[in-house]
DNA sequence: TTCTGTATCGAAAACGTTTTCGAAAGTACC
DNA sequence: GGTACTTTCGAAAACGTTTTCGATACAGAA
């Protein structure tokens, strides 16, 4: 019941707690002898070190903090795996909190993490983030922040992103070259650079292919906890608006299955009547029918790299040494399935 | 850059670190003068005290620990989003470790968890979980701990649970008022008491309806990371094995997803050759085509539920009042989509 | 004046580690 | 027996808080 300490060991032992300490961190100033009776009797007492008093004693806590705009997102959740799968291999713990696409959380939350004196923070910003003093203060406070996904350039901070202008433009260039004439875009919300980027790709492939840009055909969501039933409305809406589309690239998975439900509805034939390329590359894409043409987006591998580059800074910093900061960019692939084919005349 | 602590505040104020510690926390041996000037010279300087120095002394962290067996889990990922959203209400930070349905994982961070001094714990076990001291571990050092979903019986705790057997039951009776005679189940891994459960509903379901139990229409399925292929190979092999199964009960939403998508290509059509149920409702499942029957298992409210019932143990203990442990179980609901019909002869 | 009470403050111990530095004892060598 | 070196240990400070307890000053009351 009772905790045991140092204290108690050196107790025990006749010895002090200085030794304690230095046995069990293999001091080369202990004998082999109490050294191993230290660590005997740390076994069998179960003696734990008590992490306040090291972090208190180190300033480091071995603790990083991740902010994230939802958790029950497969891209999303995909990326915590990769973090939490990489931190623990170098015996960190992660803190996550979810801002919720909101700029008030995320700034509370990240003041949270900082009283809390992690060693580090990962962070996909919320939609609604414009303003940085945040992120800024983190990094006035010399601690290392690594931003993914969703990012703002900005920041001068190490970031871990996709080519979204690049991935968006493939997706783009692969209805155009299966004959699209009349490509609508599903872009995200206004402020997040991703959605900006996709939707440039979007707009430079039709460019780049002499098709007239039309902005009537390019419809927003938010991309929240209502993406599905955005991608209903907006598919809707582009039937009220238009009979001559014959493609969309659509800025995420689930507002494309949204928009998928909404066609099959009514009746539209996927991909006969219209193709769709979605992004993400949802696990459900593949299962849905028809199966979901789309981008795929490493969420497993940005976890894991976001978090190898915070653990390089930290130690970095640690050893007085602090680095210049990197972008990282993942490949993407696209992955073509049914609700995509060929138009033949 | 440096990080300013009581001491800075108390130098600049030529006060004492006790004062100006008080009058942050508002004693009432602090004068009106005094504790206005604390305030504003720590909100300038943006003190933020420091949560190592607190918790060694307070000897709480106001952090509590997560194991679960999946993080990209539809299910899972809503509990996690439940413990988070609430944990924060309370000012506690949530710390998550995956334990990869692994014991020897689930052992080895219980342990992390410990040594970083949580105030408590929540945990929904590991498939491979059959020995329990590393939770009795936890009891022992007099630190709350609250299973959920993937629990075991045996241990000394407080649980938030579905009723796993009447859920399962009435999945069961919808096959077989609408029909069905020959039932077949795919149940999970023969460890968890959920898996077990859920085979024991289906079970009774068909004995209290008078149709005999048959060992030989039970398929098992570990329910890991290859859920949906073990439904695509469980599918098969049932059709290897039986030619007039009419229904299947399935334990999971993913290994439904699976099988279903095997019966399909298979040309067997859903649900005119086969009624299917699974359990979970994951959201795929609502967009599927057919759309899956399932059991709606409320995993944001199991999560809530899960945090709520620590933090009062964490009080209570701290009270010196603990609790009995305490069994809460959540209400479960049928939801009828198109993998089932009436059957019509 | 002395006494009692109240308001305001600060010294100091404590939480459990880590690490520096010096002390003590032993060994080896001349 | 003195010197130099090695081995082994422990005292003490430090990390930044919280909280107890006593000190001081000053008010009003006797």
């Amino acid at each position: 019941m009772k905790i045991v300490t140092l204290k108690d060991i050196a107790e025990q032992l006749n010895i002090s707690v200085t030794t304690v300490s230095k046995a069990l961190k293999n001091y080369p100033d202990v004998s082999k002898k109490t050294r191993l009776q230290v660590k005997e009797l740390a076994k069998t007492l179960n003696y734990k070190p008590n992490a306040f008093a090291v972090n208190l004693r180190t300033k480091e806590s071995k603790t990083i903090g991740l902010v994230i705009p939802v958790i029950v997102h497969h891209f999303f959740s995909n990326v915590i795996k990769g973090i939490i799968s990489q931190a623990e291999k170098k015996g960190y713990l992660v803190i996550i909190l979810q801002s919720n696409e909101s700029y008030e959380l995320e700034k509370k939350q990240i003041d949270l993490l900082l009283s809390h004196r992690v060693d580090g923070i990962l962070i996909s910003l919320a939609n609604g983030t414009a303003d940085f003093n945040h992120l800024n203060e983190i990094i006035n406070q010399g601690k290392p922040l690594v931003m993914f996904d969703k990012i703002a350039k900005i920041v001068k901070c190490s970031k871990v992103i996709i080519d979204d202008r690049k991935a968006a433009y493939t997706a783009t260039q692969h209805l155009i070259d299966i004959g699209c004439k009349r490509i609508a875009h599903f872009r995200g919300a206004l402020l997040p650079q991703n959605s900006i980027d996709r939707f440039l790709g979007y707009k430079k492939a039709l460019l780049d292919n002499n098709i007239p840009y039309d902005p009537s055909l390019v419809y927003i969501c938010e991309c929240g906890d209502m993406s599905f039933e955005e991608g209903k409305k907006n598919a809707k809406q582009l039937l009220d608006d238009h009979d001559n589309v014959d493609g969309i690239f659509i800025n995420t998975d689930l507002v494309a299955i949204g928009a998928m439900t909404e066609f099959n509805s009514q009746g539209i034939k996927i991909p006969n009547n219209i193709n769709i390329v979605g992004f993400s590359n949802w696990f459900m894409s593949s299962v849905i029918s028809p199966t979901l043409t789309t981008i795929d987006q490493p969420g497993y591998q940005m976890g894991k790299t976001a978090f190898k580059q915070l653990y390089k800074e930290i130690k970095a910093i640690k050893n007085k040494t602090p680095k210049a900061p990197k972008i990282i960019t993942l490949e993407t692939a696209l992955i073509k399935r049914e609700s995509t084919k060929e138009i033949v005349n």
